[in-house]
DNA sequence: GATCTGCATGTTTTT
DNA sequence: AAAACATGCAGATCA
């Protein structure tokens, strides 16, 4: 961070009038800063006549005339008379300046054109305001739609948000803003490519397009203070959100329809309501009630009113003036001195900048409620500012204890660090409790990676996962960091209420729902289609669709869903890692539903059926029984047989009792689990799993096999490993392949005879012959060498075993289903080697005639 | 062997 | 292309 340079930087007031300000350092003072007076200070005059703050935050000096002439109001009507900027009060027809710094503050912008003075304005808006919001208090409606239009307004306007950590002198206005908001990148034009007088008067819109709500600290502060803030700042914030491109897409996504249509620098067309109402979410407690917070211009003329109402504006340009205090001489002359402008806001950012306190993205806006706001507040005095939010990811939600940290949001609202140790952050979270991070960054590719360390027991008390949000806030004027957080089913239901509600552009629940079919998509299209809104983005929809989906998958709320990111963002869409997880999960869902066939009701137990969502599914009351229907039978050799079944009961005791599988049913649930997972991965692919040779635990590769197993399967040692077995060779799995082998060639033989005989001129049709022997090569003879296992228990009763098979292999050609022909408990682990039929049927005759051998 | 720590790497998003 | 960020990974440390 560069140091502020001794040269204040000098805000003109004759913007309009298109004067140069006179150069003189306020704080010097030796010369009015008054553009048109110059007239000399006297050194240490007393008392110091002040006007309004410049963007350095400093306030300019002016002689005791002009000082007099600005705190009656009449300093443009003296010297800015026939400047550029006059308009009429559309409600009493005064006069208003709109053109320079030092009216700022003195007019509003009207819903439906032209602009009001601000006597007028509050009269007709903010008492109005105040009065619904002091009748009924914050209702979260309000409070959402202040959230939204804040949302909006950031979109449009605010580029140059910068922090406002000033302190006033009484308290009496601890007013605070809501966080320095960036634009959305789509928003971002190159602030060098405006001119500057547009520049200037885009920034008056902003201004104004802040209205207050209420402030409830009856202390009004002292006029002169609020006013000149509210110069200091003027030409700070980039004004390119409101050039065509960004106005265009933040209007479009809340309904805006005016336009600016005044020239550059002069009038401006009329600033939505949505804008107009935008404040930043800051919840101020008083002993009676709770109020919002936004912005207010206060005139001159109106002090006891400006106390009442705070600027949060003014604020954040205090804030911004305290960074920067470079000078701003030329910003509002008027002046076509774009290259100095450009220089001026470059000086800005690159002050700002040093702890990167502009530009967070949108995913990391915070969408914070107002509950959320009242439940960090308490019932203390403080004044709640959200920050920034960030969706956790799967590693922050991790057991490895560490947030990452957006690094614009660490450096804009957390301790400048220097060293990557960097230092204990004590975090208060929502329910009070107050828990110390480890605030520090790691280098990376020459930039930095700032992480929260030790948020796992926080993380943990709040009991959130992956795709929850957690919400940073400060809490002021202890400047306390407040941790709040969001489950991902809580943002639905809100925005859901929200968007019933109407009138926010939002889809309602039903709609998504009905678009998409599914409850949980839904939610997550409303999402998506916000951040379209945000970001332009065009496969937001899909990608979180899917996310959404999982987290439905996983989540008992139909409602889960992802808080409002940027297309790709959301866990399962912006990072690839977990994209792919999720997919699996997807699968493993599709998998759930064929393992619906896996599942049997516990012997003397007959199933409920339930209905969820027009599906039906068996309810039992004790732990399913898992296991292919098909390969059940009895298990008369007391191992690896065909008829094991897994339980999910983690307290089961061999429910499956039947089976005779000995311990194998007591396996626990986790086990159970990963065998459906298992099987399921074989059904997907009908690729073998990883092979464990671990005989301590029961193999996932043979999920029917046990410890001890001697069966064929479970004696051959995994894909490629082991002795290749010689054609001659007598073992056990030799043999028994062989004997197979004979069975299925002998079966073969007598089926092509009986069709040879039954049908003697009709020539086989291929796949009608392919498709009666599809289940016999599953069933049969994997190809040599080494010959792969039956995948049967066929040491003790082959022949009982073959027929079994045969069976079910008829079963499986009369019902066709994809666990049957997907999920075989049977399955080879090794098939994926199999050779192709072709070499197949050549290694079939090879290993017959080895055994007819 | 589990966990912690610091960094590296790959992917995605932004400029 | 650069920046941001999620997560992998290897070495260190601990139980």
């Amino acid at each position: 961070m560069s140091s502020p340079p001794s040269q204040s930087a000098a805000t003109t007031a004759g913007g309009a009038a298109g004067a140069a300000p006179a150069p003189a350092s306020p704080s010097h003072g030796k010369i009015c800063f008054n553009a048109h007076c110059k007239e000399q200070i006297a050194e240490g005059s007393s008392p110091r006549r002040r006007g309004w703050r410049l963007r350095s935050g400093e306030l300019a000096e002016l002689c005791a005339r002009c000082a007099s002439t600005y705190e009656q109001g009449g300093f443009c009507d003296t010297f800015h008379s026939d400047g550029d900027g006059w308009r009429k009060c559309e409600s009493c027809g005064k006069r208003v300046h709109c053109g320079c710094i030092v009216s700022v503050d003195t007019f509003m912008l009207l819903d439906a054109g032209g602009v009001e003075c601000i006597a007028c304005a509050r009269k007709n808006f903010i008492t109005v305001r105040i009065s619904q919001l002091n009748a009924s208090g914050p209702v979260p409606g309000q409070w959402r739609q202040a959230s939204n239009m804040w949302k909006t307004f950031t979109q449009s306007d605010l580029q140059q948000r910068l922090s406002y950590e000033f302190d006033r002198p009484n308290g009496a206005d601890r007013l605070i803003s809501g966080p320095r908001l960036p634009i959305p990148s789509h928003s971002k034009k190159k602030v060098e490519d405006l001119p500057d007088k547009l520049s200037s008067h885009i920034n008056r819109v902003q201004l104004n397009g802040h209205i207050n709500v209420n402030n409830s600290f009856g202390s009004p502060p002292v006029f002169s203070d609020l006013h000149r803030e509210e110069r200091c700042v003027v030409g700070l914030h980039d004004p390119s959100h409101l050039v065509e491109e960004t106005d265009t897409v933040a209007r479009r996504e809340v309904g805006i329809s005016n336009t600016f249509s005044a020239p550059a620098g002069i009038s401006f067309g009329p600033l939505s309501n949505s804008n107009v109402n935008t404040s930043i979410p800051t919840i101020v407690k008083d002993e009676t009630s709770v109020h919002l917070v936004g912005l207010v211009s206060s005139p001159p003329s109106d002090s006891n009113n400006a106390g009442r109402i705070s600027s949060a504006h003014s604020l954040r340009q205090t804030h911004a003036s305290h960074l920067v205090k470079q000078s701003f001489h030329n910003a509002h002359s008027g002046v076509d001195s774009s290259g100095e402008a450009q220089t001026q806001v470059r000086n800005v950012r690159s002050r700002v900048e040093g702890r990167c306190r502009n530009q967070l993205l949108p995913r990391y806006w915070p969408r914070i409620t107002d509950q959320e706001l009242q439940q960090i507040s308490g019932d203390s005095n403080s004044v709640v500012t959200p920050l920034f939010e960030k969706m956790l990811s799967a590693s922050d939600a991790g057991r490895i204890g560490r947030l990452v940290l957006p690094k614009k949001c660490a450096e804009a609202y957390f301790p400048a660090i220097s060293q990557p140790e960097g230092l204990p952050l004590k975090v208060q979270d929502a329910n009070g409790q107050e828990w110390v991070f480890q605030f520090r960054f790691w280098p990376n590719n020459n930039s930095r990676m700032y992480v929260l360390e030790g948020v796992t027991p926080c993380i943990q008390s709040m009991k959130l996962q992956a795709g929850d949000t957690v919400t940073f806030s400060r809490m002021d004027p202890e400047g306390k960091l407040v941790m709040g957080f969001r489950k991902a089913s809580n943002v639905s239901n809100e925005q859901d209420i929200q968007a019933i509600k109407g009138g926010n552009g939002y889809p309602t629940t039903k709609e998504v729902t009905h678009r998409n079919g599914r409850s949980g998509e839904g939610i997550s299209a409303l999402h998506s289609r916000t951040l379209k809104g945000n970001s332009g983005s065009k496969n937001a929809c899909s990608k979180v669709d899917k996310s959404a989906f999982i987290q439905n998958e996983r989540t008992p709320s139909k409602s889960y869903v992802l808080p409002p990111k940027r297309k790709g963002t959301a866990p399962g869409s912006k990072n690839k890692r977990l994209r792919i997880e999720n997919e699996d999960s997807i699968e493993l869902k599709l998998t759930w539903e064929e393992a619906q066939e896996l599942l049997h009701p516990p012997p003397n137990h007959k199933p409920s059926i339930v209905v969820i969502e027009g599906h039906e599914f068996e309810e039992y009351e004790e732990a399913p029984v898992l296991g292919k229907p098909a390969a059940f039978a009895t298990n008369e050799a007391g191992h690896c047989s065909s008829a094991s079944k897994i339980t999910i009961s983690g307290n089961s005791k061999g429910k499956g009792e039947s089976d005779g599988g000995g311990g194998a049913a007591a396996e626990g649930s986790s086990e159970g689990l990963d065998t459906l997972a298992n099987l399921a991965i074989l059904g997907e692919g009908g690729e073998s799993l990883p092979s464990s040779s671990s005989s301590q635990q029961p193999t996932t590769r043979h999920p029917r096999h046990r410890p001890g197993c001697t069966c064929i399967v479970c004696i051959q040692p995994p894909s490629g490993k082991g002795p290749k077995h010689k054609p001659s060779c007598q073992c056990n799995v030799c043999l028994t392949v062989k004997r197979r082998f004979r069975t299925l060639m002998l079966r073969k033989e007598k089926r092509q005879q009986s069709e040879k005989d039954g049908a003697d001129n009709k020539p086989d049709p291929p796949t009608a012959a392919a498709a009666q022997k599809a289940p016999e090569p599953q069933a049969a003879p994997p190809p040599p060498p080494p010959p792969p296992p039956p995948p049967e228990s066929v040491q003790a009763h082959p022949q009982k075993e073959e027929e079994e098979e045969d069976q079910a292999g008829r079963r499986k050609a009369a019902v066709p289903s994809p666990i049957k022909t997907q999920i075989d408990l049977n399955i080879q682990p090794d098939r994926e080697e199999e050779p192709s039929p072709v070499s197949d049927a050549g290694n079939l005759m090879r290993l017959l005639q080895d055994a007819a051998a």
